[in-house]
DNA sequence: GCAAGGTC
């Protein structure tokens, strides 16, 4: 009798047979894909680790080619499955000759129960072996025996809700993509992309750049003073800003002669402040963003981190640590790292009290530390993010900071003020983690009653800020806030965004392609481009989870909104054409050019595809420029000192962005060249 | 050559 156990991953499948062989499994391997072997309740179990889902959907062949003439009849046309990983495949087809008995042992959510219903139709099981399904949410012993010794049913709902989901988005992001691409004769590795999560996304960016757009400054008007007692401080006006000239005029004439302040009230008190809470992966990417590293850079560098044992999972949503995290071992681990002496401070401690987020799932615990590292050992950002998890670990088991705060009234000539100190008595947790700056700000002890002198009157004129672009933090924040993408995919989708030319900057901000692929789709297909899309296929998959709907109706549903949504694109596709080549020739519009000087020069592609420089001139013109076949090419305002000749900048992943002169024979880039070898 | 979701 063998039980075949089918795990998520290799990691997950390691941990599975630990746990339920206590240490004694055999290694095995069918076509190199290791399968643990062990006796278990008078069964020998093998247990298989997948590589998440090992199946993809596609179309069928007749609809490789992209053309905007079969649209209408892909929208209607049902999806196929086709493996990913052949070789894994292979092996779990060959395991399954083995099976009396099989075991899901996914992760306990949608996509875990698809991917082992995924295993189980690979496997072409007679039908007297019996499938069951082992449900846990943490890796741990108590929690995996628990989950074996109370096997349930597959939950075929559950997985068919998430094989929904793929129909439904693989629908509207092909034939949408399709249309967006076919339609502007912006094919092959230009291509224009159309999807549930990443538009609403690119949505998200272009609003706040029209917010932006049309933000009004609007003046205003403080009233300062300058106070002394032993050390100068200033006060504010209790009214705050004024938004009329007029009244703050006033009260700064009636004020201005006045040599004392009148201590109305005085208040002081010491106040604790809590460390920050555990890491989620959002958590973790917004801190990441503060230290100008791009959220898929520090997923790259943090799933490294993982693989060699130095942090946990960092694909998270939890932000407390559960009950059985080993927290001193941790930090023991921790003194053999570049953080002993702070490890040993925080184990110091008579007790560990480590904070909470608001977060609590029970997926995976937050981000932490696993394994000891120096910095010779790591080098720039796998430090540096290795730096920050650690650091982090460690302030959420620290002491609270104590600070002292102030607070005080003033009667000046009738007009009332008020003051605010901060005075830092014990930085606390503050020590371990630089990434949160936090400043005194001096205002002496004060007495009711009591009279300090003015030395000086100030009104300071202002105005109101607009609103910032986002930073890939703040947007990955407000992703999760509005239910779009997962733990696991915002940052790839923000990526997407960049690489598909429809944003740019540190600051995101939207590109014309961008803004004009978010302006089609709001006029002809709005669904789409909302988060409210991702939330009506969320009550689907719950309605189906629950029996309630049948895979069937929620596609050709959504099918009939694709349709609906296809119509009026193709019947405006002459416009969208033109807005959307107008904005690509502006945004891939180089400079004048300095051969012919009529011209302009534009970023073409060759037959072969590879990109270049050419004049719009041409054939009069014959002026091109070679390219960097790689990253996003912006225009730079500024001509190149050495040769008077256009720059541009070169954003490439994974690289900074470079400026360069775009006649590579110019002195100039030479010369950058040599700089940036001499500094290997 | 499309999406988004798992995972590496």
């Amino acid at each position: 009798m063998v039980s075949v156990i089918i795990c998520e991953k290799n990691n997950a499948a390691q941990r599975v047979a630990a746990i339920l062989s206590k240490g004694s499994y055999r290694k095995t391997f069918i076509n190199k894909v290791p399968v643990l072997r062990f006796p278990w309740n008078g069964t020998e179990c093998a247990v298989i680790g997948m590589r998440g889902h090992i199946l993809n959907f596609d179309y069928p062949d007749e609809f490789k080619s992209w053309n905007l003439d079969d649209l209408e009849e892909l929208v209607r046309t049902s999806p196929i499955k086709s493996p990913t990983a052949g070789w894994l495949i292979n092996a779990l087809k060959k395991l399954a000759k083995e099976a009396d008995e099989v075991i899901v042992a996914t992760d306990f959510d949608r996509e875990g129960e698809l991917i082992g219903a995924e295993a189980v139709s690979i496997m072409e099981l007679s039908p007297d072996v019996k499938i069951q399904r082992a449900r846990f949410s943490a890796l741990t012993g108590p929690e995996i025996r628990n989950a074996f010794d109370n096997i349930i049913d597959l939950n075929i709902n559950l997985a068919t809700a998430a094989e929904t989901r793929q129909i439904v988005d693989l629908a509207w992001g092909a034939v949408l993509t399709r249309f967006m691409s076919t339609a502007t004769g912006m094919m092959g590795a230009d291509f224009l992309s159309v999807g549930r999560v990443q538009s609403p996304t690119l949505a998200l960016v272009v609003d706040r750049e029209k917010d932006i757009e049309v933000f009004e400054p609007k003046p205003f008007w403080e009233i300062l003073v300058d106070l002394e007692k032993g050390r100068h401080f200033f006060a504010k006006h209790v009214h705050g800003v004024f938004w009329e000239k007029g009244p703050a005029d006033k009260v700064l004439e009636t004020v201005k002669d006045a040599k004392t302040a009148n201590v109305l009230e005085y208040i002081a008190e010491e106040k604790n402040e809590r460390p920050p809470s555990p890491f989620n992966t959002t958590q973790f990417l917004a801190e990441v963003s503060r230290m100008g590293i791009s959220a898929s850079r520090a997923m790259a560098v943090a799933e490294r981190l993982y693989t060699d044992g130095l942090i946990s999972y960092p694909r998270t949503d939890n932000m407390v640590y559960p009950s059985t995290l080993p927290l001193k071992n941790i930090l023991k681990e921790l003194m053999k790292s570049g953080f002993a002496k702070e490890a040993e401070e925080i184990l110091a401690q008579e007790k560990l009290r480590p904070t909470r987020g608001k977060k609590q799932t029970t997926d995976h615990p937050p981000i932490h530390p696993v394994g000891a590292a120096t910095k010779e050992r790591l080098t720039g950002d796998n430090w540096r993010i290795y730096e920050l998890v650690v650091r982090r670990f460690l302030a959420t088991l620290a002491p609270d900071a104590l600070v002292l705060r102030k607070e005080a009234r003033f009667d000046i000539e009738g007009e009332e003020f008020q003051s605010h100190g901060h005075e830092t008595l014990d930085e606390g947790w503050y020590s371990y983690y630089p990434y949160i700056k936090h400043n005194d700000v001096f205002m002496p002890e004060l007495k009711k009653g009591e009279e300090v002198n003015v030395v000086g009157v100030r009104g300071r004129e202002g105005k109101t800020e607009p609103p910032r672009r986002f930073t890939q933090g703040v947007l990955i924040r407000e992703m999760e806030r509005l239910g779009l993408g997962t733990k696991s995919t915002r940052h790839e989708i923000v990526q997407k965004l960049y690489d598909r030319g429809y944003v740019e900057g540190t600051n995101i901000a939207p590109t014309n392609t961008g803004r004009t692929i978010i302006q089609a789709l709001e006029d002809n297909a709005d669904m789409i481009s909302k988060p409210d899309m991702t939330k009506q296929l969320e009550d689907d998959m719950t309605e189906i989870e629950n029996g309630k709907k049948k895979q069937d109706e929620v596609v050709s549903e959504s099918q009939e909104m694709l349709a609906k949504s296809l119509g009026v694109l193709l019947t405006h596709k002459d416009d969208i054409r033109k807005e959307v080549q107008d904005a690509l020739k502006e945004q891939s519009q180089i400079a004048r050019c300095p051969k012919c000087k009529e011209g302009d020069l534009v970023i073409r592609r060759s037959k072969r595809g590879k990109r270049f420089v050419g004049c719009t001139s041409y054939p009069d013109c014959t002026n091109t420029y070679p390219l960097p076949q790689f990253g996003t090419i912006v225009p730079h305002e500024d001509d190149c000192k050495t040769c008077k000749g256009p720059q541009i900048k070169v954003i490439a992943k994974r690289r900074r962005p470079e400026l360069m002169c775009l006649d590579m024979s110019c002195k100039a880039n030479e010369k950058r060249k040599n700089s940036r070898a001499n500094k290997k």
